[in-house]
RNA sequence: GCGGGCGUCGCCAAGUGGUUAAGGCAGCGGCUUGUGGCGCCGCCAUUCGGGGGUUCGAAUCCCCUCGCUCGCCCCA
C-alpha cells in the first residue's frame, strides 16, 4: 500500500483512548497538588551535550538510543530521552534553587530510538517528579510513597516495590575495582555479552540473563559489602520509614539503574502483568547531577512513570466515551439557522451539544442522535421555526413506558428548557 | 543491532494452484423526506502489504522488499 503511515514506534492515541489518558492525568495532578508539587514544562529538544553529561556516555540510552541531529545552525540537538536532565537544566538556568528546595513534576513525550515491542515505543510518555535540595532519607521515602499511592489510587494491584542502594560514587568505584578483578579471574567462564562489559560497565554484568553467568555470580563480591557507614545507615533509614508507612518492598541487589547519575536509593515499581517490560515506575537519588551540570552541589531524587505501561495495566477500566447532552435535529433553511444559534446558546450554558449538520430526513437524524448516546433531542423543523417552539424528546428513559417523553417548549422560555435538559 | 511469529475491505475473519475472493460487525442507502433503538432489502476488496519470478492459470508455490508484532539487549 502506498498509504502514508506514522513512523515506526510512533503511536497515535485515538479518541477512545484519550478519554482514559485524561482521567489518569487528572488523578495525577490531584495527587501532585496535594503533595505540594508544582509543574514544570521544558522543551522537547535540548542541546545534545546535556544528555551526554548527565546520563553518561557509556550508557545505552546515549550510546545507541538518542534521536540526535544537527539543526540549521549546525548545533547538535537531541529529542529528550528522559525528563530529569532537562528539569535540572531548567532549574539551574533560572536559578530556582536560590528560592529553596524544589518539588517539581512534569509530563510529556520522550524519545528513544529502540526496537519497539510490548510496553516500549520510540515516542512514549512519562510523568515524573524531581525533588531538588532534599537530602534526608525521609525525602526518599516521601517521594516513593507519592508514586506508590498514585498507582494504588488508580486501582492497580500486584505491584511490587523493588529497592536497592547504589551507595556513593566512591563506594561504587572501590566496588567496581574489586568486581573487575574478580571477573577477570573468571573471564573465560563468562558469556560473550558479559565479556565485553568487564571493562566498560561491569556492574551491568550482575544483571546478565545468562544462567551460567548468574550461577557464577552467586559468589561474586556484592556492593553491600563496600558501602561506607553513611550509605548503609541511609539505606536502613529508608527501609524503616517504608515500614512505618506500611509500604511493602523487596530488596533487589541486582537493581542497577541504567543511567550514570543515580546514587544511593534506587527503586522500581514493577507489575507481573506487563510482560517482559515489567517496570511501570523507576527512579532514585541523583546527588551528583546538579554539580555535574554546573550548579552548586545539590541533592536530588525523583522517579518517572511510563504512561503507556500504566495504560496497559489499567486496561480499559477508566475509559468510556463521552456523549453529548443534547442532539439538535434540524431541517429547513430557517430551522438550520435557529438550530445553529440555539446550539451556541446551550453551549454557553455548559451543555454538550451536537448539531446535526448533515441534513437528511428526521429519521436519519434521530438515528444519529441515538447512536451518539445523547440524552435529549431537540427538534427544529419548519413548523417549530414558524411557531417559535422547540420540540424536546428524551432519548434514554421512558422509552417503552407510557410516560410522556416528548415536550413542547416555547423557544422564548429559556428556564423551562434548561430545566428539562438538566433533569 | 540480533532472533521468532504474522500481513485478505475501517474491524474480525474464510480461503492453501483453476471460471465472478465466503461470512460477520461497522458504515452507507431504501422500506419510513416530521421522529431513534427492532426488522427486512440493497450497496460496500477488478483484488489479497509492495515488487519480481514459476505456471495455460497464483491470495494460495519461490525470491526480494516493506510493515506489524513478540522476544533479546536496555529502559519508563
Amino acid at each position: 500500500m502506498n498509504q502514508l503511515q506514522s513512523l515506526r514506534g510512533m503511536v497515535d492515541i485515538l479518541p477512545t483512548q484519550s478519554q482514559q489518558w485524561h482521567a489518569v492525568e487528572l488523578a495525577m495532578r490531584e495527587q501532585f497538588y496535594r503533595a505540594g508539587f508544582q509543574e514544570i514544562r521544558t522543551p522537547l529538544l535540548e542541546v545534545t551535550d546535556l544528555f551526554l553529561r548527565s546520563i553518561g556516555e557509556a550508557t545505552d540510552v546515549v550510546g545507541k538510543e538518542m534521536y540526535t541531529f544537527s539543526d540549521r545552525g549546525n548545533r547538535s540537538c537531541t529529542l529528550r530521552p528522559e525528563g530529569t536532565a532537562s528539569v535540572v537544566r531548567a532549574v539551574l538556568e533560572h536559578g530556582l534553587l536560590n528560592q529553596g528546595q524544589q518539588r517539581l513534576w512534569y509530563s510529556g513525550p520522550m524519545f528513544r530510538y529502540e526496537r519497539p515491542q510490548s510496553g516500549r515505543q520510540r515516542q512514549f510518555h512519562q510523568i515524573g517528579v524531581e525533588c531538588l535540595g532534599m537530602d534526608s532519607p525521609l525525602s526518599d521515602v516521601e517521594v516513593i510513597s507519592v508514586a506508590w499511592d498514585l498507582l494504588k489510587s488508580l486501582g492497580l494491584k500486584d505491584l511490587v516495590l523493588e529497592l536497592n542502594t547504589l551507595g556513593t560514587q566512591e563506594d561504587r568505584l572501590t566496588y567496581r575495582k574489586q568486581l573487575i578483578e574478580w571477573l577477570q579471574d573468571r573471564f573465560e567462564l563468562l558469556d560473550s555479552d558479559s565479556k565485553k562489559r568487564v571493562e566498560i560497565n561491569p556492574l551491568r554484568i550482575l544483571d546478565s540473563k545468562d544462567p551460567n553467568t548468574q550461577a557464577l555470580l552467586l559468589d561474586a563480591p556484592t556492593l553491600g559489602n563496600f558501602l561506607c557507614n553513611e550509605s548503609s545507615e541511609r539505606f536502613t533509614a529508608v527501609q524503616l520509614a517504608l515500614k512505618a508507612l506500611e509500604i511493602p518492598f523487596k530488596i533487589n541487589p541486582r537493581l542497577v539503574r541504567g543511567l550514570d547519575y543515580y546514587c544511593h536509593t534506587a527503586f522500581e515499581i514493577t507489575s507481573s502483568q506487563l510482560g517482559s517490560q515489567a517496570t511501570v515506575c523507576g527512579g532514585g537519588r541523583y546527588d551528583g547531577l546538579v554539580r555535574e551540570l554546573g550548579g552548586t552541589s545539590t541533592s536530588g531524587i525523583g522517579w518517572a512513570i511510563g504512561m503507556e505501561r500504566l495504560m496497559m495495566l489499567l486496561g480499559d477500566s477508566m475509559s468510556g466515551g463521552s456523549s453529548p447532552d443534547v442532539y439538535l435535529v434540524n431541517r429547513g433553511d430557517e430551522a438550520e439557522k435557529k438550530a445553529l444559534v440555539l446550539a451556541r446558546r446551550l453551549r454557553g450554558e455548559r451543555l454538550a451539544v451536537q448539531l446535526d449538520s448533515s441534513g437528511g430526513s428526521f429519521g436519519k437524524q434521530f438515528k444519529r442522535a441515538d447512536r451518539c448516546g445523547a440524552s435529549w433531542a431537540i427538534v427544529i423543523g419548519d413548523n417549530e421555526a414558524r411557531s417559535g417552539q422547540l420540540r424536546l424528546k428524551s432519548l434514554h428513559r421512558d422509552r417503552d413506558s407510557s410516560n410522556a417523553n416528548e415536550f413542547i417548549v416555547p423557544d422564548s422560555d429559556w428556564d423551562i428548557l434548561l430545566t428539562y435538559l438538566r433533569s
